[in-house]
DNA sequence: GCCGTTGTTGTACGATCGTTCAACAACGGC
DNA sequence: GCCGTTGTTGAACGATCGTACAACAACGGC
């Protein structure tokens, strides 16, 4: 009897990278199904592992959750962050180059806003959810006051209110991506770039 | 054996008032527990009426749904409609009392915006959810329009594009509107209106 | 007071859910 | 080559899901 080399029937890896994969997969599923999609069967599926392995790796199924949320939030803003890096040194190139990070692939994308939605969705009643927002939208709002504080408002002007020039740039930005994600048709990303970009020209000609 | 007076067991409704019902116990579930709130058996205790009623009334458990979103949009605009009319006979007086109306009570509420979230979140994978908002939202986009449309621009200048105008100003409303919800210690609905005001005053005041 | 209409009830069913856990097996250390 | 560690499997469990349907009963018409 020969000893044949068999197919290991699966093979063992690092928590950290099955973790990893187990994340990728939850999202790929909430791209895929929406709401429906965050289940465990799902989920081991996509992953291609059996039902109990997520249970080994994660406190339970809200603990994956909360991890995939914590990995689609520091993406979002690490990429944002990159791209701010890789511009020019001028306030106004940093903050057009994370305009239009915001507003091209892959965050300006009718999957990733499904994701964002199914996550708000869960926020109220969720403490876990909201324990990890608490921690990663911190990181956002600084970046985006960061630049706005870059700003020299016009001459002769006061200077603009940095809290709530950043809320409503903020605000804008969120609500124009929502739109565009809801309806790609109604307009073009660049005119949202230019939307943005003027409610930041208009920052250092008025008093706000 | 006496006659004696007993209590129905139930009443019997008109369907068009046990529709009604149902819908707001739908909405009251959704208020209250999120998307799990989204099932049978929850609403029907809610409404306090047997599971099997819902299917006499609606298609299905995903036509109730619908239906509850209908609703909800057109008490939206229903209600931002009214206000407007109600505001005196200026455009800017008509846009104030549409913007006071978006930024107080009952719109302005976190289990609000947690019921429009749980229906964002089923758009995607639900054909009657999209059919329901391309129903409404026009209705919404329109009422904006028109408010807009009646501003004039300021002396010498060349009329601002209305339908940026318009994309943009609900694009800051809504965002707008999230932030409080998701935080609503990070500004006062007064400050929300002032921004959108200030971007009503800046559409009269440059190119764009 | 009886009857037909139909709004309403509640059980039953099969599917799917999240979690548990005993058994298995891949891999590193010796 | 054996062994211990532990990543992995998959069946099993009870709970809950949406729907179907037969039986019940409230109410209006006569």
């Amino acid at each position: 009897m020969l000893a044949l080399p068999r197919k290991p029937r699966f093979e063992r890896q690092l928590p950290q990278e099955r973790r990893r994969a187990l994340i990728e997969a939850a999202i790929e599923c909430l791209k895929r199904h929406g709401h429906e999609g965050l289940s465990i069967r799902r989920i081991s599926a996509q992953a291609k592992v059996s039902v109990g392995l997520i249970n080994h790796h994660f406190p339970g199924k809200d603990g994956l959750i909360a991890a995939a949320y914590r990995h689609f939030n520091s993406d979002l803003v690490g990429g944002l962050r990159s791209a701010v890096a890789r511009a020019a040194d001028s306030p106004r190139a940093r903050i057009r180059a994370f305009l239009e990070a915001s507003f091209s692939r892959p965050n300006l994308d009718q999957d990733v806003l499904a994701v964002w939605v199914v996550f708000w969705g869960l926020y109220r009643h969720s403490r876990e959810i909201q324990g990890v927002h608490q921690e990663t939208y911190q990181g956002y709002v600084e970046l985006l006051r960061g630049l706005l504080g870059e700003l020299a408002p016009g001459p002769g002007r006061p200077r603009f209110n940095l809290r709530l020039a950043a809320i409503g740039l903020a605000a804008l930005l969120d609500g124009l991506w929502l739109e565009w994600c809801l309806d790609p048709g109604n307009f073009q990303p660049q005119e949202a770039v230019a939307l943005c970009e003027s409610w930041v020209d208009s920052l250092c000609e008025r008093q706000s």
